[in-house]
Order: structure tokens, then sequence, then C-alpha cells
DNA sequence: ACAGTTCTTATCCAGTCGTATAATTCATGT
DNA sequence: ACATGAATTATACGACTGGATAAGAACTGT
């Protein structure tokens, strides 16, 4: 026995970019929530407040739209980290390189969010080009970035391959420990992570980093 | 119209314990080529050579071959490192830790089907309780090891909140690249890895690490 | 040689997945 | 006010999922 006195669900017309930031919102929540696997397309929908079909009115394929999801995650984090360069005075690199650093540490960069984002899309930057090619640019982007604050480090002799291991060394480190940070958000004291972080870099680098002024 | 003449297909029957192996093996192999989502019961059974339903003679279900799985992974990795202190004379820490730090930057420790295994599984760390206790217990396990480790250096002053930081930081560092160097094989030469992080952790305990023999 | 155990296969089931398509309702321009 | 077009809902489909169950075939002990 169906109910034939139902009557369609009413609904507003939202504006083309509103609803795609609300698809890909709703998509982000349930990566990090509950892994890829956990963003149907109906549970997509759902968060959203829309029905299934609407999907594939914004997005080509569902893939179009957690690729999409992805990319937004992993920019918003490198381009955090590149903001926070334009607090430190420009003829100051010690302070531009602590900035830099310090910035990994704090919202909205560590974020429980963006841990679970990542991760769920790291395998399978393997075998999916667009994933894989999301992953290279946003890496090497920060390495290069990195590698490029190190050298300007005062009283350092002009040696690029130096450069290139200290910066692999340092890129690892942070990556670590903001794994570790955003795995355990309430292991560490508020600030001991990027305190933790400047002073392994500076023992790296042999270059002591002070505390930027915002942590 | 289906074949009335087809005939049981003819199988052999195995030891308990090499069915089980070969199942977690194909599991493994799956899971790191295309991620948890791709192995289903019938892929996996397929892989070794069975067909699905003997997958649930084994194991109770199939989320329970899976985290097997795992959890071997996770250990054969532990083991692998902590293995190669054997190696080194008892009472000389430098070595022991060096041996320590290498370890994890050569085989079997360093491969790719170990990422893609960790990686895979580390979204579901967070909502999964039996995945979370078998990364708690060895995560913590090796940080606990090296932190052991690290204030067994000759000269060192006893301060057991500086060990756990400088802990904390090492660990990091050897999380980092073992990410780098199992998901980009190709892009270091054989044994920089190692020397990369025995330099670095050298650096931030402000005590040489020379390599060891087996580099 | 034969019976019994259990390992292994074969089949079925209810649920969910992503996608395609048709029906309808909202909003806008005139 | 009314028509037109696009945004949104509704429904259907085939494929695949993990799990349950029953039938059969390979060993084992005698």
């Amino acid at each position: 026995m169906t109910d034939h006195t139902a009557h369609r669900r009413p609904y507003r017309r939202e504006a083309e970019e509103k609803r795609r930031d609300d698809l890909i919102a709703a998509a982000i929540a349930l990566v990090s929530e509950g892994g890829a696997e956990a963003a149907t397309v109906r549970a997509i929908a759902d968060r959203a407040g829309v029905t299934p079909g609407l999907i594939r009115h914004y997005f080509a394929t569902k893939d179009d739209l957690t690729q999409t999801a992805y990319r937004l995650v992993m920019e918003r984090m490198t381009q955090s980290a590149v903001e926070a360069l334009s607090g430190a005075a420009p003829d100051d690199p010690v302070g531009r390189l602590a900035a830099f650093v310090a910035a990994n540490f704090r919202a909205p960069v560590l974020d429980p969010v963006n841990l679970s984002v990542w991760a769920a899309y790291l395998h399978r930057s393997r075998n999916d080009p667009t994933i894989n090619a999301v992953h290279q640019t946003t890496y090497l982007a920060y390495r290069d970035q990195l590698q490029t604050l190190i050298a300007a480090l005062p009283g350092r002799p002009v040696d690029a391959e130096k450069d290139r291991r200290d910066a692999i060394s340092c890129n690892a480190l942070i990556d670590g420990l903001w794994i570790e940070g955003a795995a355990l958000p309430d292991a560490f004291r508020r600030g001991e992570v990027a305190r933790i972080a400047l002073d392994a870099i500076g023992a790296i680098l042999r270059h002591p980093l002070p505390s930027p002024p915002d942590i």
C-alpha cells in the first residue's frame, strides 16, 4: 500500500555557487567523519538538504565532487601557510621561516578534519591520476617554499644540495608533527607542538628559531 | 538457459594455517593496491584462489579478516625495528639508536605496501575501536622504545620531560621521512633517506649518529 | 574399502551503490 | 498574469556488496 496522497517535498532554488559549496562542504564533513566510503551520494545529498539526483546536476560524476572537495581542503591548507608569511617582516628571514612553520600548528591547518580528509585520499594517490596530481602539486609546492626560506637564512653557505636535504628533513618533521597533533589534539598543551617543531627545526638548521608573536 | 552440464570446480584441501595466511595475504595485497574498498570478499577469494564463501569459514566476518591483516602489517613493522636492536652491541647506546632509526628505512619496513595499508586504515582509527587499539598500541610502543634509547645516550642530563619532547620530535621525523620514502621510492638514492634521518636526529639530539654498518 | 568429518563450492538474499531519466515546481522576464 | 526555462525532486535500473545456507567433494581414520 503506497501513499498516493504524498506530495513532492517543497524546495528553494539556490544560487549555483552556494549549492556547489554546500555539496562540497557536506562531502568534506562526511569523508572526515567516516572516510571516503561514508560519502555516498545519498548521504551527501541528505547532509546538504537536497535529494541525490541534484548532485549530478552540479557535478559530472560523484568522483568529480569528491575530488573537488579533496583539492579544496589541500589548497586551503597551503594557502594558510603562505598567508602567514605576509605577517612577518620581508627583511627578516628567520622570522619568516618561523612564521611559516608555526602556521601549520594552529587552526585552520591543524584540524582533525584536514587530517581525516588527507588520510582518506592518501592511498588513492597511487592509482588515481587526478588525486595524485593534486597531491604532488600541493606537496612539492610546499617543500619548495620551505627550501627557499631555508636558503635565505643569514650566514648560510650557498649549497643547493644541502638546502634540499634540509628541506626534506624539515618537511618530514612538520608532516609527522602535524599528523600527531591533528590525530591526538588533547595530547599536547596549547602551542606545545609548534614550540617542539620550532626547536627541532632550529636544531636541524643550526639556527635557533624564536616563537612568532602569535603563538 | 543455464549450463546444467557444469561441474563443480575441483579443489585441494589446505592446512588451516596456510589457508588463513593466503587469505590474509590476499587482503593485504588488495588493500595496498586499491584501498580498503577494493578488498571485497569476492576479490579476496579470487586472489587467494578460492570461492567467497570460504572466507566465512575461517573468519567470523569480513571485518575480522581485514582487521587481522592490518594488525599483522603493523606488528611486522615494529618487530623489524626491534629486531634491528639485537644487531648492535648492548653497551653502545649510540649504535643502538642508530640501528633502530636506520631499520625504518630499508626493507621490510620501508615498503609501499606498508604505506598503503597504513594509510588505508588511518582514518578508521577514529571510529573503529579495534583499529584504534592496534594503532595506539603500535604507535606508543614505538615512541616509548625511542624515548628509552634517547635517554640512554651518554652525557645526557636526567630530564624525562626533555626526553619526551625529543622522542616526539624524532618520532615525527621518522614518520614523515618514512611516508616520503615509501610514497616516492624513486625520488631518493639508495640509503639516502636513512642518512638524512640519522643526520637530522643527530642534530636534534646534539649527538652525531654514525651510519650503522648495514646501510 | 568404506564411513564420517569438514573443508570447499554453489546459490540465494536483502540491501546499497552510482547513474540515468522522467516528472514537477520554482523563479524570472515580459 | 503568464509563459518559458532551469533547478530540483522522484523513480527506476543494473551492478555489486556482505552474509546465510545447503549441497558436494576431498581428506582421515579405521
